[in-house]
DNA sequence: CTTTCCCGCCAGACC
DNA sequence: GGTCTGGCGGGAAAG
């Protein structure tokens, strides 16, 4: 009667896993790949500029375009890569840059909720900003050399390349330890660090720079800080969610935490 | 099978 | 009461 069921080595004394180390973390750096390759190739193609994509809704056969479309095709990606097409890289004067969240969500033909996300990296980036509800600000590209230094300034002042290194190397030698805690030796108590704004380019809307500042905002940033320190421009998803998980007080170890960060990740990658 | 990640519920914040 | 904003998990497609 049940001689011998599997044969559990001593690892999990019975106990919820806490959180898995490794396996979901693998999972990131894999996720992102062939992500930002096929970006790049995209890119090269990009520079031919093919002018057959009408982002209005193509295609109204209504015969055999209604079973092709993939999961791809509806990446949050591919999506924000459609929205930025949709501007020129600097605001122009004469039109107004105002950006209606339903207008945005409606020639995009996609539910509201995405374009929160996209308007969060994008904001996190100043691409944009909040004017009032409902309604964004288009930058472009007017502060973004800008924004991307101060971004690197402040991923020096936290080592971020340092710990980059650190985990790397942890990673290639570690072999036999189960229990991985990696505890990174910061100098001092590091703490949250809040959104970051420009200098000389202030906010209107006061609730951006609350203290409420949500999660997203913030790590998108902070992700961003992790590409411009490191060396070669690439940054495994393992590692950087190491970090910014790790960095946040609490040690928290939740590991649905590290999923939901996981997927905005994969958004802030495609941009 | 595991990994990727879209959809959209629903809870807070804001009106 | 409403609307707006965006965490968060489920569960299905992609690998």
């Amino acid at each position: 009667m049940g001689p011998l069921t599997t044969p559990k080595k001593g690892r999990e004394p019975g106990s919820v896993d806490p959180w898995t180390p490794t396996s979901n973390l693998k999972m990131l750096i894999s996720a992102a790949s062939p992500d930002i390759r096929n970006r790049e190739k995209e890119l090269c193609m990009d520079n031919d500029e093919r002018e057959g994509v009408d982002p209005t809704q193509d295609a109204e056969n209504g015969e055999e375009s209604e079973k092709m479309i993939s999961r791809k095709e509806k990446s949050l990606g591919l999506l924000c890569h459609k929205f930025l097409a949709r501007y020129p890289d600097k605001p122009n004067p004469d039109l107004n840059n105002d950006i209606c969240l339903d207008d945005v969500a409606t020639e995009l033909n996609v539910e509201r909720r995405r374009i929160y996300d996209i308007m969060n990296v994008l904001e996190s980036l100043h691409m944009v900003s909040r004017s009032a509800k409902n309604r964004y600000t288009w930058h472009g590209r007017t502060n973004l050399a800008q924004t991307l230094a101060i971004l690197k300034q402040v991923g020096e002042k936290h080592k971020y390349g340092q710990q980059m290194q650190q985990i790397r190397h942890f990673d290639g030698e570690e072999k036999e330890n189960e229990e991985v805690v990696v505890h990174l030796e910061n100098g001092e108590g590091q703490r949250e660090l809040f959104f970051v704004e420009l200098p000389g380019v202030e906010f209107k809307a006061a609730s951006v720079n609350s203290r409420k500042d949500k999660s997203l905002r913030v790590m998108s940033q902070k992700f961003v800080m992790l590409f411009l320190v490191s060396n070669p421009r690439v940054v495994s998803l393992d590692v950087a969610a190491k970090i910014l998980i790790g960095e946040d007080q609490g040690a928290d170890q939740d590991k649905n935490k590290f999923k939901t960060k996981v997927r905005r990740l994969y958004d802030i990658a495609n941009v």
